[in-house]
DNA sequence: CTTACTGCAAATATTTTGCATTTGG
DNA sequence: CCAAATGCAAAATATTTGCAGTAAG
């Protein structure tokens, strides 16, 4: 247990939103300057090898890591805005059970974020006039 | 509608599986090796605007492009060796009704491939011997 | 002490972009 | 003829690795 591990812990610990490694990166930074980007890349996955960090692929391809230690649940992106919403982990039990037994196949639901269009987009399309294309251009960009 | 373009579509038609943007490089290249890999990249941009090409995220955040015509289904990856699976459309169609409903999120399935473990994998583990460590050592890795 | 970890720099790998040239329609 | 696409090279990103010095246990 050296020091840049207890910082890269001490970054995942703090935020409540999984990271990118850039993101760990820049977070242990302002903790510990000393700390080099490849130290945090080999603890990454170090950490990730001992099971104590996980990672999600979020969007198109991005690993964002976080504690093994957070409560189980699933995360879904907007393709348009980017915006990442939780769900419960209990979502995919029933299809998890269908592939298990039909295909043989275990889930691993947590490890792959969901795709689609939040609630907010979709409002936002329904809405648009075509004409313009753009109704309301105060939705903030996630991304 | 040029050359590029043309081999680019030939590329992708010419395979049943999935291509990554460095395969349909190398892909093109053997077909029309005056083809520029930029090229290549511009061109799948394009005709993913255009709703021709799509991609799917597999694995740890691979990108793979496949035509649009392809019948819509999903797909899932084996962690452990890599196998791509291929689930039917409809799996997540309950799934996909509770979270528009529950959480007003539209879940566009095909974008991402779900993760876990393959039947093969499963059933290594289960009849691996702790103390070898490796029970039968010709299960082939796709990744 | 001795193994494992770190910092650093350079190597890889992947994708994007500016620009001059070419080409499809 | 002209807008759009291409080839090329270089830049921008992201991640990995060899190596020598340092530190944890």
């Amino acid at each position: 247990m050296t020091g840049p591990r207890r910082a890269v812990l001490s970054a995942l610990a703090a935020q409540h939103e999984h990271l990118t490694a850039d993101q760990v990166v820049t977070s242990v930074a302002e903790r510990d300057p000393g700390v080099h980007r490849a130290s945090v890349y080999r603890t990454l996955e170090t950490l990730s090898a001992l099971g104590v960090v996980q990672h999600v692929h979020v969007g198109h391809g991005t690993t964002t890591y976080h504690l093994a230690g957070d409560e189980a649940h699933l995360h879904a992106q907007c393709g348009r805005c980017g915006a990442v919403i939780d769900l419960p982990a209990s979502l995919l039990d029933d299809v998890a059970a269908l592939v298990r037994s039909q295909h043989g196949f275990q889930l691993d639901p947590s490890h792959v974020a969901l795709s689609g269009t939040c609630a907010r987009c979709l409002a936002l399309s329904d809405t648009a006039t075509p004409t313009t294309g753009r109704a309301r251009p105060d939705h903030e960009d996630h991304r």
